[in-house]
DNA sequence: GCGACAG
DNA sequence: ATCTTGTCGC
């Protein structure tokens, strides 16, 4: 029931990649959010080694008792390899067939990677906010370009990371004495809310609760513990 | 030219 | 991403 806009084809040529964010990146709005949300969706991929199988989970909760209201999977076949920098043509794909299914409207996305922390300022979850048209921002577990200090041991601090001058995200300490995670907004969102819903989001480990509960949400779809999904 | 390199 | 048990530290 949830609905996207095809902004382009996915069965491209990295070239072809490249050129298509190089594009797509002037549409991306880094402002507030327009409305206060109430719900987060976190969405995730799974795969066996050596495997072209993928599996794509999303899972949506209330964000302020972080109940899981609503969990779809879907099961399909990974139409481009693994190369940095152009992730989201790997993972989208299959992403937007399990937000299809969704029967409510999350009102912010999370991803498990990053959004405008990307060499070309456009990494999966900037990509995917102008096809949902939709907030969105990335929260991932390293980092692909960027340099930053540091920041203080404490949980809910954090530092700038920055590129060629501009700062693209944040390293944020999600739980005492742990490696940060890293935030950047994708789309319709801006880099403080990023990080305010992530702390929003804490369950007591690094990994905030939308990402971890797809991640293993995705893990179970791939096991086949979940006959109720991808049905 | 040599490394680095989300998941 | 995935393959995997124990083990070091607070």
């Amino acid at each position: 029931m949830a609905h996207y806009q095809l902004l382009h084809d996915w069965a491209v040529s990295p070239a072809e990649a490249i050129a298509l964010q190089q594009q797509l990146r002037s549409q991306i709005r880094i402002e507030p959010l327009a409305e206060p949300p109430k719900t987060i969706a976190g969405c995730d991929i799974s795969f066996n080694k050596f495997e072209e199988t993928v599996y794509a989970g999303i899972v949506v909760l209330r964000l302020d008792t972080l109940e899981t209201i609503e969990e779809t999977g879907v099961i399909s076949t990974a139409p481009f390899p693994y190369i940095p920098g152009l992730l989201s043509f790997r993972e989208i794909p299959s992403l937007l067939q399990a937000w299809a299914r969704l029967k409510t409207e999350p009102d912010v996305v999370m991803f498990d990677g990053h959004g405008t922390a990307h060499p070309r300022r456009i990494g999966i979850a900037s990509h995917a906010g102008l096809f949902l048209n939709r907030p969105t921002f990335g929260c991932g577990k390293s980092v692909l370009v960027g340099k930053y200090n540091d920041p203080a041991p404490e949980r809910g601090s954090w530092s700038p990371m920055t590129h060629y001058g501009d700062v693209i995200g944040a390293a944020l300490r999600t739980k005492n004495k742990v490696n940060p995670v890293y935030v950047s907004p994708g789309h319709l969102i801006d880099l403080e809310t990023a990080i305010s819903l992530t702390l929003n989001c804490d369950g007591g480990y690094r990994i905030p609760e939308p990402t971890r509960r797809a991640h293993n949400l995705v893990n179970a779809l791939r096991k086949g513990e979940r006959p109720d999904l991808s049905v």
